[in-house]
Order: structure tokens, then C-alpha cells, then sequence
DNA sequence: ATGTCC
């Protein structure tokens, strides 16, 4: 299936027709631009993806889809189990939970200015980043149990950030029906010293301005203030959520045929939800989840305490957390009536609008946040969920600018030190432990973030609410 | 994304 399948239904929208062994039509939403730059092997995917058993409504590719391992980045796909509807571990990605959550900080501009290279050296000195990094916890068994059924709710009783957090976090900071059992003993080990680290790649820790606002109401929701500073930490689960994915692709690869799935690519190895193999990847994919929620509540605690050491008492309330790799258990409305769905998003954030009623109470009126994070020194968004996500995409939007350029093309191309030198002269600092991971980032290497969101809010996916641009980055 | 190949 190429791009000459995809038809434009309406400005915006991709569509191409089940032909062949697809159950449903795959939709990639994406402004002329961006589809006439899209990745081909996105093509490919979605409609892949449009294959599996149990699949409802359509595949969808978001204006930041690129290629990815069996699913697209950038994919949303719901399945019915009550149509032997399936769960994929390359679906939900090899950083379960990987996300974004954005944190208040109510100082000026001006304040983090002065500041600017001593809160950039203090975030680089508590912050562990980058590969294999260790962090300041060690967990026993015991303890690397309680953390995978409790998420950001246990690091709040272990002492990192304060109750208040929870209700600003997706599943209230602790996802239900993890099970540790599920999770193996090796997935566990790679994670005893690494809680509370960053991660590498395209993770990392940034202080941002609020630098312009597009809808007031939303933004005074929000607490976002233009001229005011946020952090924003996007990281995942680490070593543990990606050996849960290795464990379990394994499994499905191996289980798929006495399933009778026919997989018209190996990488979207996939078992039925209802199946014992299904179950288990679910609650080990949930216990992934609460690694990483637990993760970027570990490092707000720390990033809180750069803050305190540099500018003195602040209060920092969290905005939001978003996880953008998930499979999560959700009501939609399929031809006017509620279904119970596993909706999986694979570099996708959900984005429920105003009135839904998971949402906190803060948020329903507006919608939730949803929080796109940039390429290294370009901007990032927030975002607020609309209704209308419902129809098009089971309430998902994009997450973030999207890769334009393999990793190797990057570090071909650019030289770290070249890269750190031209943000500086832009006065974005940015600290990282790998020059060639910085190449790698290197903001060319990516869409135009600006360009996806325009897309996603001119299509209804999420609507605008405040652009941020870069002051510190701390990269991992 | 990832102790970037057990």
C-alpha cells in the first residue's frame, strides 16, 4: 500500500479504503506539507494496522506519524474484545508510558534569566541523564513491587512531591490492574538502579517560556501565564518498560499462529485481549505505566529541589502528565452507542474534551491538557482536548514534532558541539552527557512542531492553547 | 526507546 491509495476525504484528511485483508479504512490526518513529507513506510503501517482482528472504527496515523516498530509513531487503533480484538506489544512501544508532564513554576522571564546558567548547572547535577545512567534510588524486591502497583502514588508516600501531584496525573498517578507478577525478574533488575533517571534519545528536561497564549480560558485553567517559566520532563519507563516489550514480543511472535492471527508483519505480533497471554502483557504494560509515572515523579521532586537551591522557596504545582505510549481500557461511542475499547497510542496523547467524565473537575470545562513537547530548541505546545477528538481519533492527538530524519542521517549531518553552540547563540543552554546524542536531536532532524500542531488544531485533533520556547535544556 | 547484539 503506497501513498496513491490515500485519498483526500477533506482538507486534512487521508483516507484510504479497506481493499485486500484491511478490516477497516486506515486515515492519516496531516495538512499537504506534512503528507507530501511523510514518511512512506507510514503507509505501510496504518494500513497494516487496519489488518488486525478486532480493530473498530480505523487506523489512524497523527500529523507527526512516522515509521516505527510494526505500528507507526504516531498511531491510534481501538480494538473490541468482544471481536477477539487484539493487544500488541509494538502497538504500545518499547517505552511503555513514555510522557510529558509539565510543571508550574509562576517565576518571570526575567527571574529564570538571571538565573539562567546556575539553575542550567544545578538541574544538570541532579537530574541523572542519559544511557544507562543510575539514579539516587535503589529498590529491593520488595519495594520494586510496591512501586509497579503504585506509580507516582507510592513515590508521594516515599517522599517525592506531595499528594496535591496526583490529581494533575493521568489515572490519578496510579495506573489500576498492574501486576508486578507479570513483570520479569529481568525486567526488574535493569530497573533497580535506574528510577528517578531521564533516559536518553529524545528525552529530557527543559525550562521553558510561556511565550505566547491562543485561548485565554483554557491558559487561566491551566495556570499558564505568558512571561512566566514551566519545566517540562519528558522520559518513560526506562529499562524496565523496554524489556517488558522485548519479553512480550517475544511471546506474541511465538503465540500468534495458535492464535490463528495472520500478521502481515512480524513486528505487530499480537495475541487477543481476552487471551492469558493478553491479560499478562496487560498488567505488566500497567506496572510499565506506573514505572514511568513513578519515574517523572521522582524527577519533579529533584527538579524542585534545583529550583529551591537556585531561587529559594517556589511553589511548583504540576500542570499535567501525559503518557504517550499506552493501550488503555476506555468508553467510546462506536456508531452512537459506548463500547468499552483498548485504545492503543503509540506516540499519540489521549485528548479528552470538555465534559468527559474521567477528566479532574479542573479540567472539564476545558478539556484535558495535552502537552506536545518540540524538537531540541524549537517550540513546544499545550493543547487542550476537544469533542470533536471523539469522532476523528478516539480522543488522541499528536505528541510531539515527529522524526524527519533517521538517527544515523542526524549524526552524519551535524556535529554535537556545533548544535550546542548554535542554540547557545540563540540563549538556549543545553547540557547533555552525549555530543553525538545532541547531534542525533539536532532540531532539523525533526518536523516542524509548529507545523503538526497547526495541523492537529486545524483538524479538530486538540485545540491551542500557549506556545513555549526553550531556555534550559537538560538532554539526556 | 534501549546495559544501541546474548
Amino acid at each position: 500500500m503506497d501513498r496513491s491509495n490515500f485519498h483526500r476525504q477533506a482538507p486534512g484528511i487521508w483516507r484510504a479504503e479497506p481493499s485486500g485483508a484491511m478490516r477497516v479504512p486506515a486515515i492519516i490526518y496531516a495538512d499537504d506539507a506534512l503528507m507530501l513529507a511523510m514518511d512512506d513506510k507510514v503507509f505501510d503501517q496504518v494500513t497494516n494496522v487496519a489488518m488486525l482482528p478486532g480493530i473498530v472504527g480505523a487506523a489512524y496515523a497523527m500529523p507527526d506519524a512516522h515509521w516505527g516498530y510494526g505500528f507507526p509513531i504516531g498511531g491510534v487503533a481501538a480494538f473490541d474484545p468482544e471481536q477477539d480484538g487484539v493487544i500488541s506489544a509494538g502497538g504500545v512501544g518499547f517505552d511503555i508510558s513514555c510522557g510529558v508532564r509539565a510543571v508550574l513554576t509562576h517565576l518571570s522571564v526575567e527571574r529564570i534569566q538571571r538565573g539562567k546558567e546556575q539553575i542550567a548547572e544545578r538541574l544538570y547535577q541532579s537530574i541523572p541523564a542519559g544511557l544507562g545512567s543510575k539514579g539516587h534510588v535503589h529498590l529491593d524486591p520488595a519495594e520494586m513491587d510496591r512501586m509497579l502497583a503504585g506509580g507516582a502514588r507510592w513515590a508521594v508516600s516515599e517522599g517525592y512531591g506531595d499528594a496535591a501531584d496526583l490529581a494533575r496525573i493521568e489515572e490519578s498517578g496510579c495506573m489500576p490492574g498492574a501486576d508486578p507478577a507479570a513483570v520479569s525478574e529481568h525486567a526488574k533488575q535493569r530497573q533497580q538502579d535506574e528510577i528517578g533517571t531521564l533516559g536518553s534519545g529524545n528525552h529530557y528536561l527543559e525550562v521553558q517560556e510561556v511565550a505566547e497564549i491562543f485561548d485565554e480560558d483554557a491558559a487561566a485553567a491551566f495556570g499558564l501565564r505568558r512571561g512566566e517559566a514551566i519545566v517540562s520532563i519528558h522520559c518513560g519507563s526506562r529499562g524496565l518498560g523496554h524489556q517488558i516489550g522485548t519479553d512480550f514480543l517475544h511471546e506474541m511472535v511465538t503465540a500468534a499462529a495458535g492464535f490463528g492471527i495472520e500478521l502481515p508483519d512480524r513486528e505487530l505480533a499480537c495475541c487477543p485481549i481476552r487471551s492469558e497471554l493478553g491479560q499478562r502483557y496487560l498488567g505488566a504494560m500497567r506496572a510499565g505505566t506506573n514505572c514511568a509515572l513513578a519515574n517523572r515523579q521522582i524527577l519533579t521532586h529533584l527538579t524542585r529541589g534545583a529550583f529551591a537551591h537556585v531561587f529559594g522557596r517556589v511553589e511548583m504545582p504540576l500542570l499535567f502528565d501525559v503518557s504517550h505510549n499506552t493501550c488503555k481500557e476506555e468508553t467510546h461511542l462506536v456508531a452512537g452507542k459506548p463500547q468499552r475499547l483498548f485504545v492503543h497510542r503509540k506516540g499519540a496523547t489521549r485528548a479528552f474534551g470538555p465534559g468527559n467524565p474521567t477528566l479532574p473537575p479542573v479540567f472539564s470545562a476545558v478539556g484535558q491538557p495535552v502537552l506536545i513537547g518540540g524538537s531540541m530548541g524549537t517550540s513546544s505546545y499545550v493543547l487542550a482536548g476537544t469533542r470533536k477528538s471523539e469522532e476523528l481519533a478516539f480522543s488522541s492527538a499528536c505528541h510531539g514534532a515527529g522524526r524527519r530524519m533517521s538517527r544515523h542521517a542526524a549524526m552524519r549531518q551535524w556535529r554535537g558541539r556545533a548544535v550546542v553552540d548554535a542554540l547557545a547563540d540563540r540563549g538556549i543552554i543545553v547540557r547533555s552527557p552525549s555530543l553525538r546524542g545532541v547531534a542525533e536531536e539536532a532540531p532539523l532532524a525533526y518536523k516542524n512542531s509548529s507545523e503538526v500542531v497547526d495541523s492537529a488544531d486545524r483538524l479538530g485533533l486538540a485545540r491551542k492553547v500557549a506556545r513555549l520556547e526553550p531556555m534550559v535544556c537538560i538532554k539526556g
